[in-house]
DNA sequence: TAATCGTGGAG
DNA sequence: TCTCCAAGATT
């Protein structure tokens, strides 16, 4: 928005206000019992889009598996992939393996502590590379996330559309000029946890907000309207036909998904976009027969019918049994594996729904 | 820029 | 049930 001028507020005053209620009130978390720059970063990975009760667990197991920064580096991606397992976005775990390799070899194993550098690192972006700054080496960058836009928009009445990749630059100037420059650390850290705790997507709870006679949004009586945030269109309904093929051995087959796109690199029973509805049990027997070499005998009907809603798109999964007849070769992304071996594998939350039916229906 | 990329919880 | 969303990055 051309021409917007950014309400004056009492700087002093305002970082002494939202820092003295952020030590009083502040969740006690795993990831700020550390320093480690290393176990910071993870931290604010798995955060993305991501919410603290759900990372929690995650992390703590996440630290005792890989407990430093040369332990992920040396890892395999079979494991890493495991611990995500669940996490969703799994691409931040594929850059983030990637980066720590890179800090290994290039930095001799210390996270950066330059914008520049920290910036160039894989799936490190002005985010995450401000909240590793501040928060691990003090540093004064801002750390603009989802809360500190709509805490940012509130207190200081900015209209700009936060969905709107253009508008982060706004927000980050603006924080950059509130900066508590002393501890950028606690600084950063108060606004999110203010966002998360009090200043809240709806029904802000302003009469106990610690920084009330700051905000020009309560002033006005419109914090209910900011921040303005434009809606995403609806999403895409797919049909998928998968199949549980064991052999004869009663092993099952499970194949490794694409390196790029969606849920890459995770494993899935095989399964074919469903175009037609015409008799799916012969349709799938001709697509495992070109795609894998399957001589396979399918079941009539589905044993399960799942519904599997991603943040763009929702799978309508059909469910089949079957039978291998042929002996079928193993390489790097198809596997026979028994029973008991599915959960050394990495899979999608679909897909774990899917064995966990077969099981429940098939088996005994 | 707009789309892509997961999941589970809340209102 | 439906909609939105939660400490974003990448292409």
């Amino acid at each position: 928005m051309k021409g917007m001028n950014l309400k004056e507020i009492d700087t002093e005053k305002f970082q002494h206000d939202l820092l003295e209620w952020y030590k009083r009130e502040k969740r006690d978390l795993p990831w700020r019992k550390e320093r480690d720059p290393y176990k910071i970063w993870v931290s604010e990975v798995m955060l993305q889009q991501t919410r603290v009760e759900t990372v929690i667990p995650y992390f703590e197991r996440f630290m005792e598996k890989f407990p430093t920064l040369e332990a992920l580096s040396e890892a395999e991606e079979e494991q890493v992939l495991k611990a995500w397992e669940g996490l969703g976005y799994y691409s931040r775990i594929r850059n983030l393996h990637s980066a720590v390799k890179e800090v290994k070899e290039k930095y001799g194993g210390k996270v950066p502590d330059t914008l520049e550098e920290m910036t160039s690192l894989k799936g490190v972006g002005p985010y995450t590379a401000g909240a590793v700054l501040s928060i691990a080496y003090g540093k004064p960058y801002p750390a603009v996330d989802g809360n500190v836009m709509r805490v940012a928009s509130r207190i200081l009445s900015i209209w700009e559309d936060i969905a709107k990749p253009a508008s982060r630059k706004i927000f980050e100037e603006a924080i950059h000029r509130l900066m508590y420059t002393e501890d950028p650390s606690s600084f950063n850290q108060a606004l999110m946890e203010l966002g998360a705790l009090i200043c809240t997507p709806t029904s802000p709870s302003c009469l106990l907000c610690p920084v009330q006679e700051h905000c020009h949004a309560f002033e006005e009586g419109v914090q209910e309207e900011l921040p303005v945030k434009t809606r995403k269109k609806s999403m895409k309904l797919v049909h998928i036909g998968a199949v549980v093929l064991k052999n004869k051995e009663g092993k099952f087959l499970i194949h490794k998904r694409e390196a790029t796109g969606l849920l890459a690199n995770l494993w899935e029973f095989p399964n074919f976009e469903m175009t037609s509805f015409l008799d799916p049990e012969t349709r799938l027997r001709k697509l495992l027969e070109e795609t894998y070499k399957i001589d396979s005998l399918i079941h009539n009907g589905t044993f399960a019918k799942i519904q599997h809603v991603f943040s763009h798109l929702t799978w309508d999964i059909d469910v089949y049994a079957g039978e291998i007849q042929n002996e079928i070769p193993e390489d790097e992304r198809v596997k026979l594996v028994k029973p008991e071996e599915i959960q050394d594998f990495a899979f999608p939350v679909s897909h774990q729904k899917i064995w966990k039916e077969y099981k429940r229906t098939i088996r005994e």
